[in-house]
DNA sequence: ATCGGGATTGCCT
DNA sequence: GGCAATCCCGATG
């Protein structure tokens, strides 16, 4: 890999007030974009292609500094399974929404699916087919099912044909008002508010709250512009001790593979969907 | 063309 | 803690 652009210093105090606008427009108009504000955007856009200048501007504008030093490159998806989905816990997920809005959210439980032998995995014996194709793609190709038929859940291939980890749980850090809002839309009218550490505590309450789309299925999450994971910058990584190992969930028709311990999580971190007294014991 | 199962969620008791 | 919702996907004929 040639040296990735770095960012100068002073970039920090930019990225700062990209997320100060960032917060102030959440609040203002968490609404979609008026048909009017779309085609603005349009031109912008047009102009932007024909004069380089434009480009610079918008450069800083839409990569601020925080996303040229912590965003995580395919260099980081390039290891075995089980060690990715432990590498996961503690990093950010961003979704930035088609009005600029970067919704993030850090990652608190996974679960890691092998491919080939691991008879609980959507690749179990190797098997290919249109759904899991992303299971196969490079490190750092997300992919995205539906679940029941109604539900949506997000995972990453890792290293190793047909492996993939399995995003849980976040514990919602910015946006918090639009997660609020896309969760509520799939909820009963009159529902009690839901509460932060509620937004994303399970695979497809996640998917939910950040809007990933079916569509985001087979995309690059070392490169896409919408969606991104960052090394959080504000707590150190989680320690392998502060880290619980338990059985997957919801697989157990798969006999001896549903035992294995492959499901991580941050211990006694309250964003976390389901928790496993017995394996925190050990 | 049809059939059975599913890496979940939310409401109800 | 039980269970309905809801329908896509993959396997089979």
């Amino acid at each position: 890999m040639a040296g990735r652009k770095r960012k100068t210093p002073t970039l920090a105090a930019a990225a700062a007030a990209a997320d100060q606008h960032n917060n102030r427009t959440v609040k203002a108009s968490p609404t979609k974009l008026k048909k009017e504000e779309k085609e603005e955007k349009e031109e912008e856009k047009s102009s932007r292609w024909e004069n380089p200048q434009n480009v610079e501007t918008e450069r800083s504008h839409y990569f601020t500094g925080d996303d040229l030093q912590h965003r995580l490159g395919e260099e980081f998806f390039q290891q075995p399974c089980v060690s990715l989905a432990k590498a996961f816990l503690g990093k950010v997920l961003v979704r930035r929404c088609a009005d600029g809005t970067e919704l993030r959210g850090r990652i608190v439980e996974t679960e890691a699916y092998l491919g080939g032998e691991d008879e609980a995995s959507h690749s179990a014996g190797g098997k290919r087919t249109e759904r899991n194709t992303a299971m196969f793609m490079k490190p750092g190709t997300i992919y995205v099912y539906t679940i029941y038929g109604i539900h949506l859940c997000m995972n990453v291939s890792s290293e190793g044909d047909g492996a993939a980890v399995l995003l849980r749980s976040l514990e919602p850090l910015q946006g918090q008002h639009v997660m609020k809002q896309q969760r509520a839309a799939r909820r009963k009218e009159g529902a009690r508010q839901l509460k932060d550490k509620e937004l994303c505590n399970g695979p497809s309450k996640l998917c939910q709250a950040l809007n990933i789309p079916r569509c985001f299925d087979r995309r690059d999450l070392a490169a896409d512009p919408e969606v991104w994971l960052e090394r959080d910058q504000d707590t150190s990584p989680a320690k392998p001790q502060d880290v619980v190992s338990a059985p997957r969930i919801g697989i157990e028709s798969h006999g001896e593979w549903a035992k294995k311990p492959w499901r991580f999580y941050l211990r006694g971190h309250t964003c976390v969907s389901v928790v496993n007294k017995e394996a925190e014991r050990q």
